[in-house]
DNA sequence: TGCCGACGTTGAAGCGCTTCGACGGATGAA
DNA sequence: TTCATCCGTCGAAGCGCTTCAACGTCGGCA
């Protein structure tokens, strides 16, 4: 393995003008830095494990906790977007799958940035990542500006979009399928978003309205719920990727018909083509959460915050009340 | 962060005694050990960046160089496979996408064990694998056995059962829609070895066989090139999750019914469920790959290979000749 | 000509950890 | 009681790196 000191003596130099040369922390003259740069080149100098970081270790971290009502296609849609942005950047991905992901990095973290998905109003992990002092970026907007960019969905304006179409189409009473009931009691920001622009949308309308957190295992006691409910919706949107299908059946074998008895809109990534939707650009968000951390290097640390507005596609599944 | 020395003197030790006691290098007294432990347990300490690797990283490296030809969905599943087994056995995972992604990792590599996906028959990040000194496993099946365990399909016996079963349905003239030409040539082990069990077994039986590698931005040219080609092959094995829709649909834009004129055989990950196919079992296989990774720590290094059987499917799109 | 400040570079210290060599107390034999 | 042995523990050195403080050298100004 080389090691700095063999760059510094190829070079000519020490071992710290080589560290300072590489790291950009000192000025260092140009022929000096030059020379460097050949050495480690040619040498094919990579830092090794140091103790405060690696130095640069073309590593991005997501951490992505695997958490009960997470629907796993939905992340690794997410991924795969980040993990193809971060490559075009010459980096590669460490997915913490832990509920405490952050911490598992030591102290001083081998990695170069963070992302943070999934993300609560009040997000415990907020903290620790200031401690890390590692560029980061949020996939999800929490309640308070934490200081670091954040881009997420709009999901306020989502739960807004849903109602007004469904009021547009002359519904009177709507009815909201969520993640189970763990996602909204850790705060997710974006079911609660969610449930705050669908009922304040409802209230403004004088819709009657619901919230139905549900297991995507209890599409049925759902669909009996729906069915049952007073007064009766005649539109439901389900955010919940999981439990889209299941319900969906649970609702046919009752014989309803969508969208003639119940109108069906989903907010999901993993939306059927013949379902009404905001679609949650998955994707998109991983994408662009690397350009913001991977770019905004050169430039100011900029913590804004990044809400795509939703598109709302009809396809079908949604009618007249 | 809590250092080594914390817990020393909580557990009223040298940290030296601490390091012994936890990585059980030495022998330690019970007494001292428990407390030692308990010590580590109650104050969350997680061994940091020394020198020589991280001491247990819980970190878990796949290489999955993403190169041209290889389809995105198709290593998503797979390392979504790998991510949930992996997270079972408390781990993270480090995603590797670059074409020298082992070289990536320092000499002392803050990785548990590393699993090399898109293996080629004589793959050049074998030699650089036992350096690393490091637990592996292969997701694929080099020319010569590797002193590692190999998982894989057996790709040789799903072009053997394509054929057969084509063979059985009275087909005269199979071809074969591979990956495209530089999978080939980087000598991709699942590519060529699916190549030789259909080759081999259509000479056995006597039939007419083609192969041809194609970008799936080919499909049309493909379809012309199957058309014209003499004698006409009535049935068409596809080995490429990428290619296999836009031909069926250049297909049926050219007049041909699947399977009345022509037969359509999937080899993939990704295969509609119309379409008859030896499906690759990627999630078994990341899944496989991880057990025999973590788990394997206790007992014999067994370099062995899995080979799953290929299972094949009929679904509508194979027919007589 | 002489002094001062700035710049580029260096040596040394220190990060948290492992590991070697050595110490000291307990134990068994003489 | 004395001595040899051994086990458990400790101190110190060293891993490759960063970073601080200091050093020499140069150019500019009086």
């Amino acid at each position: 393995m080389v090691r700095i000191t063999d760059v510094a003596r190829r070079a000519g130099v020490s071992p710290s003008t080589v560290s300072y040369a590489l790291s950009g922390k000192r000025p260092i003259s140009a022929a000096t830095r030059r020379r460097v740069e050949e050495a480690a080149r040619e040498l094919g100098y990579r830092p090794q494990s140091g103790a405060p970081g690696l130095g640069s270790s073309k590593v991005l971290a997501v951490a992505a906790p695997l958490r009960g009502g997470v629907h796993l296609p939905a992340m690794m849609r997410l991924t795969q977007s980040v993990v193809t942005a971060a490559r075009a950047h010459d980096h590669d991905v460490l997915l913490l799958t832990h509920e405490d992901g952050l911490n598992r990095l030591g102290g001083p973290a081998p990695v170069d940035a963070l992302l943070v998905v999934d993300v609560g109003l009040r997000d415990p992990r907020l903290s620790r990542l200031r401690s890390l002092r590692r560029p980061a970026v949020l996939i999800g907007l929490p309640a308070h500006p934490p200081g670091v960019p954040c881009v997420d969905l709009d999901y306020r304006a989502a739960g807004e979009a849903c109602v007004r179409h469904l009021a547009r189409l002359g519904h009177r009473a709507v009815a909201l399928a969520g993640p189970p009931p763990e996602v909204y009691l850790r705060e997710t920001a974006s079911a609660r978003r969610l449930v705050e622009g669908f009922t304040a949308t409802a209230d403004g309308h004088r819709l009657a309205s619901s919230v139905h957190p549900a297991e995507p295992s209890a599409a049925h006691a759902l669909a009996d719920r729906l069915l049952r409910a007073r007064p009766a919706p005649t539109a439901v949107v389900v955010q919940n990727d999981a439990l889209l299908v299941p319900l969906l059946t649970a609702l046919r074998q009752r014989g309803l018909r969508v969208p003639q008895d119940l109108s069906v809109l989903a907010v999901g990534t993993d939306v059927p083509d013949t379902v009404s939707a905001v679609t949650v650009p998955s994707a998109e968000l991983g994408a662009l959460g690397v350009e913001l951390l991977l770019c905004e290097r050169t430039g100011p640390p900029g913590p804004e915050t990044t809400l795509l507005p939703p598109q709302l596609s009809e396809r079908g599944s949604t009618g007249p009340a």
